[in-house]
DNA sequence: AGTTTAACCGAACGTATGTGCGACGAGGTG
DNA sequence: CACCTCGTCGCACATACGTTCGGTTAAACT
């Protein structure tokens, strides 16, 4: 009873798996990986917040439509996974520590340094390749949008509180496209010459000077002379682990 | 009766493998690179030509000890293989072509929604409201660190500036792990009952008293009395793209 | 010889788990 | 509007499967 809310999403595709069997194949996914072994249509129900075992059956058998599965009858856990939801190979190791390996798109970017308060960002701008890079983070790449597959990305480590104003906190990683200029409501890493430090801002160009906005809007935003200011880079992305 | 040729072959070692725990081991490793699921202790006895259940039960726990295997209790199929005769990881390729590509750490997690100002957590535990098409995203496994395999891993939209004070913006992903405590220093996402809003914050127990403490250090904790906080999940991650 | 113990057997028991069926609401269609 | 399909639910059923326990046998020890 209650609300009827979720409505059936209007998912009239053919072959087009819908939210919930997607939600069960990366469910499977996740359990395979954890187990070792397949989980139940109850488990399955459980997980994916359906009420009944039947109903599951029935997603489960659309999968085995898409040949995302393939089902051994009168089996319990009789589960074959044949592809995610990206049609790549599940692996899947048998080890004290699971460890999955699969094709998937993210982007390797070098750690670079650090980025703390009052200090320019420190980067051999010669950089020919990557010195000895502390760390590859590797970086989903969705979240890069178009620059995916730039060769000018690095990610920095933040230390300290001073970029709090733009929501970035001691420990964050921020993954940064280089580049010299900006457009504006770009949020770059730019060197304050007066004041010798390095900031994260939201850029916007205002006639001769430029406004330097925080993320959290509850903050002031600073004018600087454009001539005083030096672009470091974009921010594409910040990335915590909590 | 017949001969009674395998005599049972003086296996008086400790922690040496008899002859049909090492069959058993080898069909197991078979059996799931076959059928993508562990054999149950009949099949097992049936490939191994053991009569009785108990012996294969009996002996299944004897690679247990070993820690050839992991059981888990009242699962049917419940094994998990952790080496082979030769300890070595055992690798188990669902698919029908064989493709290794290179070696990279992600979990898919599921977009379930978003989380917004004042307003309490949408999970599916009560319903299947999805707002927003459902999506999967990919996080890099080490930033969910032991979690990333868990299967209790969600993701969630920040809506609006709500939660600054954690700070997490509008439009910021943050990835969730299901569990109803914490422990003093998780991040949480908790339901406020009084005023029926959901918010992140640093978890801190004290006595009868819950203290929650924003990440932006200039912002002041609340205190709550613990009856009146129902945590919603340990937040694990959070992504940004800017 | 008596005792102990590892390995095994058979059968019974209970529950874990897949399957089938009737029903219902929301769309879509003729 | 009648009619059909799709996704969903609840429920009952049969069986797939792990667990337990009494009993047997042979090797090892006292």
């Amino acid at each position: 009873m209650a609300n009827t809310e979720s409505k059936r999403t209007s998912r009239r595709d053919p072959n087009k798996l819908s939210e919930r069997q997607k939600k069960i194949l990366v469910f499977i996914e996740q359990f395979l990986k954890r187990n070792g072994y397949p989980p139940t249509i109850r488990e399955i129900g459980e997980a994916v917040q359906i009420a009944s075992t039947s109903v599951v059956n029935y997603n489960l058998n659309k999968l085995v439509n898409g040949s995302y599965l393939e089902r051994s009858p009168d089996v319990s856990r009789g589960l074959r996974l044949l592809k995610n939801l990206n049609n790549e190979p599940v692996e899947i190791e048998y080890t004290h520590e699971i460890r999955v390996i699969e094709a998937s798109n993210v982007t390797p970017v070098p750690m670079l340094g650090k980025i703390a308060a009052g200090m320019p960002l420190m980067l051999p701008e010669n950089h020919s390749l990557y010195p000895d890079p502390d760390e590859i983070v590797e970086v989903p790449s969705p979240l890069l949008g178009r620059y995916a597959n730039s060769d000018n990305i690095y990610a920095l480590r933040v230390q300290g509180d001073s970029m709090v104003d733009a929501l970035v906190g001691d420990r964050d990683i921020i993954v940064v496209q280089r580049q010299e200029t900006a457009e504006n409501g770009d949020m770059v890493a730019v060197l304050l010459e007066d004041s010798n430090e390095t900031t994260l801002k939201y850029f916007y160009r205002e006639g001769k000077l430029i406004r330097l906005q925080p993320a959290n809007t509850t903050m002031d935003p600073i004018l600087v002379d454009a001539r005083r200011v030096k672009i470091q880079g974009r921010v594409l992305a910040v990335l915590r682990q909590l």
